[in-house]
DNA sequence: TGAGCCAACTTGTATATACAACCAGGCCCG
DNA sequence: CGGGCCTGGTTGTATATACAAGTTGGCTCA
């Protein structure tokens, strides 16, 4: 059983995700907690501030709760889906499968996985398009018992990363960046010179406590980096308005 | 007057951040501070778990309060210092100051800085060392009025981000990646092959709600890499004992 | 009409208390 | 000697209560 504080916030949470609560929209006050919940203003004060920690709510004495304008949250959503990021940009996105398949897991996947060698994982190879131009070989592994009908996927219409975000959230995510020379077919697929550095990201993925898949990612580097804009915990409200963005930049 | 819990807090974190207090270092308990500070449990209780959301302690029931391996914490400031973190490895650091000059902010950079074009700006050009093996030129500009006293530094014992943190604190970073060709006195600096790929960073740094630092890093491919631990605001506990790191993995 | 005050509601903090679960070490008994 | 029990200390959660301070809107009174 959940502590009752945590249900509370996954209740709010829940209906901000659903749509139901957008940015702005005014959240249950503590006294409407406790008179709809049955607990005590404690605990549903303990609730709305941890989510205000975590940047779903502002809250104003006086006046009360509201759904935060959740722009600066959360990093690792942010880069997970490749066909959200290019579709963003106003870019078509299209993907070619080239392996789907049950392997057996051995030696550093099993060990990046936390499953024991031989144990069911899928294993994936595709390659992503921006406006026909391959930009990304996706090489992924996928522990089986998380995502048992995965075979069945078309992950020409859906990522891989849409997929299993869909099974549950990703709470986790460790990743390394490096520049790296390709070998010869992923030259090929991602049509780049024979000098042209590529940008690989590992990255593996957790959820329900548990790493759940590991992927290899390359990209050319002539086509594509990787962004990011941080702003450490608590110091939300900074960014200024009329930021000139890094990418107009080439120094 | 700050509120009890945050006293309670900045007192713990002095004592961690004196060094008084290391990693796996036990914390006064709750009911012990209760007893030496005047406060309800529940106040001490506070305290104690917001600092564990933090990452700063760690706390397991029947034992105590501990303060954490604080390797998780602060994306942003973890990047920030390559001298601390090669040091950190338990590797020497070195380097070696190419350039340290006022300029005038052109184009790019001014726009970059938020300043108008003509400002002071400081320019400086380092190369990093591992180990006697260069491992980063940092290509850097300032604004002058953030910094005044930029050009009596030197640079070869406090590198430039240890120096301007200690002005004030970096509360906003953005950067971008990427895998590029270094041209040639890049490739002589870093000892580089000639076909070897260069991982380069931009990041630009705030403060005081500005911008005021603009930096270029160039790293050896094969000798670099960038690693980052994720885990959203709020899903902090997840992070299992006994990850295996990344960093061993080689598919 | 207009200015100011007040009441109701909100969040923020603080306390005292209670019970459950967990852990370590000591103690007792076979 | 060894195994099991028990106890004291610890964290985790939950409640009831209290006061302070900010905001809003309405009401009163000049």
């Amino acid at each position: 059983m959940k502590p009752r504080y945590q249900q509370l916030k996954d209740l709010i949470v829940d209906r901000i995700s659903s749509g139901e609560l957008r940015p702005g929209d005014r959240v249950p006050s503590e006294h409407e907690l406790v008179d709809a919940m049955a607990v005590s203003r404690m605990t549903a004060n303990r609730a709305l501030r941890e989510l205000t920690d975590e940047g779903y709510v502002e809250r104003v004495a006086g006046r009360g709760s509201f759904v935060a304008d959740y722009r600066s949250r959360s990093h690792v959503l942010e880069v997970q889906n490749i066909a959200d990021e290019i579709e963003k940009r106003g870019r078509s996105h299209s993907c070619q499968v080239l392996r789907q398949s049950l392997q057996h897991a051995r030696g550093e996947i099993a060990k990046a996985l936390h499953v024991t060698p031989g144990s069911d994982v899928f294993h994936l190879l595709l390659v992503h398009y921006e406006q026909g131009a391959p930009i990304q070989v996706e090489d992924r592994h996928i522990v089986a018992s998380f995502a048992p009908d995965c075979l069945e996927q078309d992950f020409a219409a859906v990522t891989p990363s849409a997929y299993l975000s869909a099974i549950a959230p990703l709470t986790e995510a460790e990743q390394i960046v490096r520049a790296q020379s390709a070998n010869r077919a992923t030259r090929q697929r991602l049509q780049m010179t024979d000098d042209e550095p590529c940008l690989v990201v590992l990255r593996r993925t957790w959820a329900d406590g548990r790493p759940v898949t590991f992927a290899r990612l390359q990209h050319p580097g002539s086509r594509y980096e990787l962004a990011g804009h941080y702003t450490p915990p608590g110091t939300a409200k900074s960014t200024p308005a009329g930021v000139v963005l890094l990418e107009e930049i080439k120094p």
